[in-house]
DNA sequence: TTCCATGATTGATAATAATCAAGTGCGGCT
DNA sequence: AGCCGCACTTGATTATTATCAATCATGGAA
């Protein structure tokens, strides 16, 4: 595989700042694969053996103890997985599998490794990624600590409306399973969270949520750019 | 302040790795402070300007919102806190107080992007810094969704006990008010969390608790390397 | 020593969330 | 159309955790 076959990775930070040769030897041994839906990519425990990057899709990261199973992310594309465990040689922290038909870009951990100790500019775009996935957790941990259901959903809600254009809807990127373990409570809860949520405007419909009273909201959820805010 | 004044410092990892010459201008622009118990070093959301290098003593990282406030990490000699913002020139997620009398070195933000920028192994050493960072951080996230406060409480004993050498009895590091912030939870669930362990062989007198069932305990927690080892 | 302040514990109650057990409803399939 | 199958919802109950209030140490300070 070649630089040029796939220039949206191209585009993507660690990738674009790396030196033309050593992306060209890095994609080389790289390569593309097509996945269906439900399929297990890695498992927690086991060693890092590539770099994931999603080009196509969805991928859903999750963990499991005792008996119980979190959803801990989901990866969109353009985006990557498991860059810690690979740069560290270390065994996966979470498992993953796609959710639907996905298309992924695998780099063997080992040259993403070489490429790390070969080009300086990659390595230092791989700290700053690194930095923004970790505040990322530490917004989550937050996220966990100092909110209830209830609020974490309504901050949700009001995040993804942000995202998707503030026109008092947000449509659910995923089944209402999903949402609820990324949310961090049962799908029994979740539905519970939208019907206490009704008195501030909030109505469900299948996969699309209507925001009617988005001031109402706010006061419950009072939002926190040191939770929420992506960019900061 | 000059390289030799702290051999603790230059024998951490990003430090150690830094060329001879950046290192010392470093820590020239560097400087050691002395802080008695419960000073607030810094505030959630307010720039990130040093790096804080904890040289004696103890720092609690915590954060706020809604009325709540939860303890994220206690930073001991010799650890850093704030990397991540400090890199991404950002603002802090955390807030930092020092917990008793504390020495703390502080090292500019400007002077560690700058070093980062032209030594190669000091940003090299950063990567892996930092993906030790994130790894800690899912750990944590794992342990809040995955458990109990019971079982964070059993698993929390079973890792010190290890530290501590397996002697039968933990030395608990802080106060109980703070532990049970540690681990999630309130001082008064933390009591009775102690209580329902009684059962398995732990018992509680002031600072010190005796592990007299080290299996049963073990069977009740189940331990995980993928939340608990600190190493892997 | 006594007194006080503070942290820790205990009990009672309330809030929050999970579990278990039916239902409901919608989309796909025959 | 009619019948699944499946995700979602709803209700009842339980488990878990937090809150509030009171009491109990315990370790200085006077």
């Amino acid at each position: 595989m070649r630089p040029d076959d796939l220039p949206e990775v191209r585009e993507l930070q660690p990738f674009k700042s790396m030196k033309e040769e050593n992306l060209a030897e890095l994609m080389h041994a790289a390569f593309l694969q097509n996945f269906p839906a439900q399929v297990q990519l890695i498992t927690e425990g086991d060693r890092a053996d590539f770099l994931f990057v999603v080009i196509e899709g969805c991928v859903e990261l999750y963990a499991k103890s005792n008996g119980r199973e979190a959803v801990l992310a989901m990866v969109r594309p353009i985006g990557s997985f498991i860059l810690a465990a690979v740069l560290k040689d270390a065994v996966n922290l979470m498992s993953a599998r796609t959710t639907e038909k996905t298309r992924i870009l695998m780099i063997p951990a080992q040259n993403i490794r070489a490429a790390f100790e070969k080009d300086d500019a990659f390595a230092r775009a791989i700290v700053i990624e690194l930095a923004g996935y970790f505040r990322a957790v530490v917004k989550e941990y937050k996220n966990l600590r100092l909110r209830t259901a209830v609020e974490r959903l309504a901050n949700w809600l009001l995040k993804y409306h942000k995202d998707q254009g503030q026109a008092g809807e947000v449509k659910l990127p995923y089944d209402k399973r999903t949402l609820a373990s990324i949310l961090g409570m049962t799908p029994e809860n979740l539905s519970r969270a939208f019907g206490t949520l009704k008195p501030y405007g909030v109505s469900v419909n299948g996969g699309k949520v209507k925001l009617e009273d988005v001031e109402a909201l706010e006061v419950l959820a009072k939002p926190n750019v040191l939770i929420d805010d992506r960019t900061t």
